[in-house]
RNA sequence: GCCGAAGUGGCGGAAUUGGCAGACGCGCUAGAUUCAGGUUCUAGUGGGUGAAAGCCUGUGGGGGUUCGAGUCCCCCCUUCGGCACCA
């Protein structure tokens, strides 16, 4: 009876091997490089099988590229800042730093299990002190260069997380955290001015090849880049003007009245005093409603100031209003109403009564004003706008600028969505902001030579009220680095998201103490080549990162323009949900012959989604592997389907996988007395193969061609292993029969399975290791070089062409390679069944396609 | 509403450039092995029809281009994702 796989032990085995030897640390010598990354996790407490997807896909390229020859960067590290941790300090009482520091043990030995090579010397976590002194750094360069300001404003606030969020961290005004609903509060707070980079970050998505389109379209939807002008309207009888941004200056001629959102600062001088009871009266209430806003859509409502502006261009005079529906934080905070041309003035227009005034007919017809059920927004012939009238109008739009850059009212403008980065958190675990205020000097960074400023261990977390660093009396009171007299130290915490916007940057040189990184480490290394993470951080991480990157270029530290040169957004791990009408989700344990094991209800199933602890439907990679190995576990989730779409969890599907690589195992143990004796197949020594011997060595090099171009060209690892198993199932056939009684036979075979062992490693790296040992090899897999692809192996005599006739397939004729269309019309010709088809008919086309098909069009 | 992606067997998915649709795996069926179950091995498996060879049909729906369309073009439907009063 042979040897059984036994996944355990021999994976425990390959795995010290690894550790003992550094098999994966980074190499020194300078030849071509390959930076291969994967999102670093946030310390949870256990790896889940979006972690083992995204780590399994990007150990595939790192030791595929170590075998090509390349020089890998392959660093793990913990984004080990962050909430979770304080929350779990509150409701278990342990501290932070204990609870990170435990699961960051923890799940380091999972990754281990995974067999995953990468180089753990350089091993970094965000909460250390040697990591944080530099994101400390490199918020007082930001400082200097006048990239981080302080400044008073309405601010993102999630009740639930109990600290401000970042514009990109709500969505539908709910916290990307916590879901809770996002409230506005009015704070100082520190900001990094991404704004400055908001043409560049746009501009350089247009250069990105290596990027998915779809990310790139989110991050220009976010930057939302707006070219247009700015027209100052004088307030009649009063010195203010207010000032709006517009695409639209074609329209100019069409505003019937204005629109300044709730809170715009010229409200109150402008408002006329029989006014301005309803005025404030409609401004309480449209704040409140602003607050509970959802997914349903406000009504247009506003109310008028009293007030009127003159059009710069007419000189008439429109009402001024405050409406709900104008945004405070968009252009300046006020628009011009040309209900003719616009859905949301026209509403407005409608229910206030106010005029509509076309200056823009669609061709050949002229509008009615009166008529009109909804804005015309296209194109078409200016009209009613005096010099303007008979252009069209996207050629009125640079004229009508000109006009208002001559006569001094308005210029051309661009605007963008993008806000500055609030990075202030209200929370104890995370980097402190190294700013001291003093009462007499003001805003003091703290100096270089005293960082880190350490975050304080003895803390009192409550989850309530502001700041907790604010009651570490130690910690706040400070002296003025200036003025040596009393100060007090900023209390805020940094976004998580400033730790993880520069990480890939210090991987290149983890243990440098003079500088972030080192400059010349980062010149060799940078840009990561493939960055591997979840679609979740298009515009979040992936924005910011790139951001840091052109900043702290700017700063000199290093050359690069963007941060990773190619991204793979994997798809999600999901699973099937089971549902009770009663008990709602529920585990597969709870679930018996399709009912509710509480009270006997027919079960929902068959809905597909992503594994989350609510739903029920998470699987436990540690289970998976003690039960299946790593191996199998890696084979599974990149065998299910290509890495970008999402992957359905199925244990099937999973003892498919351990299903094959058992076949593996077996097909080497079984036949080494065949395997041992022998050397692989040389065409250039041992002579011709001949019948299925020549069959089999041309499949092991289609075979080699195939896993090459699906790792390198598509990360399709699916194929990729799809077409090791046709070339399994071919040893399967072939192992009962004669050939390997034959020393050439041998020789075929040994090739093919020294082929299988080797592609097979990049995805089950531990079972290779070990049958690549068996064979008899003294170097092991990780030192081997990829299988080299003889070219002249893959070339054929014959081919055997299709022949169509009138595009339906109805017969096949074996000829030579290339060969000239008269003689494959005589082959055909010949072919009975072809005959049969065209029996009495006239052939009226003959298409040959060599090497492919014949098609015939006959009547 | 706007932008984007995707619709292929019972299921996950192949088909890289327009050229045999359904590779590979799961599931299912049958046979062999086994005391038996499991394991393993072999064969079959889109639908219709037929004893079989075969024939017809088939990639969300409708039209088109082409000798030839899952693939290219036009229209429509469905699902998923992102943004959503952005002036």
């Amino acid at each position: 009876m042979a040897e059984k796989y036994d996944h355990s032990s021999i994976e425990a085995r390959w795995q010290s091997v690894w550790e003992n030897k550094k098999a994966f640390s980074t190499s020194g010598d300078r030849k071509e490089k390959y930076y291969v990354l994967e999102m670093f996790p946030y310390p949870s407490g256990k790896i889940h099988m979006g972690h083992v997807r995204n780590y399994s896909i990007g150990d595939v390229v790192a030791r595929f590229l170590m075998m090509r020859g390349r020089n890998v960067l392959h660093p793990m590290g913990w984004d080990s800042f962050g909430l979770p941790a304080e929350n779990a300090a509150i409701q278990h009482n342990i501290h932070p730093a204990k609870w990170t520091y435990e699961n960051i043990e923890n799940m380091k030995r999972q990754l281990k299990r995974m067999g995953f090579s990468y180089d753990w010397d350089r091993e970094v976590a965000t909460c250390k002190p040697e990591y944080y002194r530099w994101n400390q750094w490199l918020f007082l360069k930001l400082l200097e260069k006048g990239l981080a300001y302080k400044k008073r404003s309405s601010v993102n606030w999630c009740p639930g997380c109990a600290t401000v969020l970042a514009n990109e961290q709500v969505e539908e005004g709910r916290c990307w955290r916590c879901d809770s609903t996002v409230e506005i509060k009015d704070l100082e707070q520190w900001f990094l001015k991404i704004t400055a980079y908001a043409e560049e970050l746009l501009d350089h998505t247009y250069k990105m090849p290596g990027w998915p389109e779809r990310v790139l379209i989110m991050q220009r939807n976010w930057i939302g880049k707006s070219v247009g002008a700015e027209v100052n309207f004088k307030v009649d009888g009063s010195d203010d003007a207010i000032k709006i941004f517009t695409t639209r200056p074609d329209t100019l001629y069409g505003v019937t009245f204005m629109s300044l959102a709730v809170g715009h600062p010229v409200i109150p001088a402008i408002t006329a005093p029989e006014r301005r009871e309803e005025v404030e009266r409609f401004t309480a209430k449209a704040r409140a409603e602003s607050k509970a806003r959802g997914v349903e859509e406000i009504v247009k409502e506003g109310v008028f100031t009293g007030a009127y502006c003159v059009n710069p261009l007419t000189g008439g005079k429109v009402p001024v209003y405050v409406a709900n529906f104008v945004l405070m934080e968009y252009g300046t905070g006020a628009v011009m109403a040309v209900p003719a041309h616009d859905q949301r003035d026209f509403e407005f227009a409608r229910a206030y009564k106010l005029p509509v005034r076309v200056v823009i007919n669609p061709p050949g017809k002229t509008l009615d004003p009166v008529e009109m059920e909804e804005a015309y927004v296209d194109e078409g012939i200016m009209a009613n706008s005096g010099p303007f009238d008979g252009l069209q109008n996207t050629a009125a739009m640079d004229a009508i600028i000109d006009l208002l850059e001559e006569t001094g009212a308005g210029k051309r403008s661009i605007n963008y969505k993008l806000r500055d980065w609030g990075i202030s958190r209200q929370r104890y675990w995370g980097c402190p902001i190294p700013v001291i205020y003093c009462d007499k000097c003001g805003t003091v960074p703290a100096p270089y030579e005293e960082l880190p400023v350490i975050l304080p261990e003895n803390v009192k977390l409550t989850g309530k009220g502001l700041s907790p660093l604010a009651g570490a009396e130690d910690f706040v009171t400070v002296d003025c680095p200036r003025c040596g007299g009393k100060a007090r130290r900023e209390t805020d915490t940094m976004d998580t998201f400033v730790d993880s916007s520069w990480y890939f940057l210090r991987y290149v040189s983890p243990k440098e103490d003079r500088l972030p990184f080192k400059k010349d480490e980062a010149a060799y290394w940078m840009p990561v080549d493939q960055y591997i993470g979840g679609i979740e951080h298009a515009v979040l991480h992936l924005l910011y990162a790139r951001f840091f990157t052109k900043a702290l270029r700017d700063l000199g530290l290093h050359g690069s323009d963007e941060p990773f040169k190619n991204l793979l957004t994997q798809g999600m791990v999901c699973k099937e949900i089971l549902k009770c009408p009663e008990h709602g989700y529920l585990y597969p344990e709870e679930v018996k012959d399709n009912k509710c094991v509480f009270c006997g209800k027919a079960v929902e199933a068959g809905a597909v989604e992503k594994m989350s602890k609510s739903k029920k439907n998470v699987v436990d990679p540690d289970k998976i592997i003690e039960r299946y190995g790593a191996d199998t576990t890696r084979m599974f989730s990149l065998f299910a389907a290509p890495p970008e779409k999402d992957l359905d969890w199925s244990e099937e599907g999973v003892e498919g996988s351990y299903r094959f690589l058992g076949r593996v195992w077996r097909l080497v143990t079984e036949n080494l007395d065949a395997l041992m004796g022998t050397q692989a197949y040389d065409a250039s020594s041992d002579g011709a193969l001949e019948g299925a011997l020549k069959d089999l060595h041309q499949q092991t090099h289609r075979t080699i061609k195939k896993v090459t171009q699906d790792i390198e060209e598509r990360f399709h690892f699916n194929t990729a292993i799809s077409s090791i198993m046709e070339l399994v199932n071919t040893l399967y056939q072939l192992q009962s029969g004669s050939d390997l009684k034959t020393d050439i036979g041998r020789k075929a075979f040994r090739e093919a399975v020294e082929a299988v062992v080797l592609l097979l490693s990049p995805f089950a790296p531990h079972i290779s290791e070990e049958l690549w040992e068996r064979l008899g090899n003294a170097a092991p897999v990780y030192e081997t070089p990829w299988p080299y692809l003889r070219e002249d192996a893959l070339a054929r005599e014959e081919v055997t062409l299709i022949i169509q006739i009138n595009g339906k397939v109805r017969s096949k004729v074996t000829v030579p390679v290339d060969a000239p269309e008269e003689a494959v019309r005589e082959a055909v010709m010949k072919d009975d069944k072809t005959n049969e088809w065209i029996k009495g008919k006239e052939i009226k086309k003959f298409v040959y396609v060599p090497n492919k098909i014949v098609n015939m069009v006959v009547a």
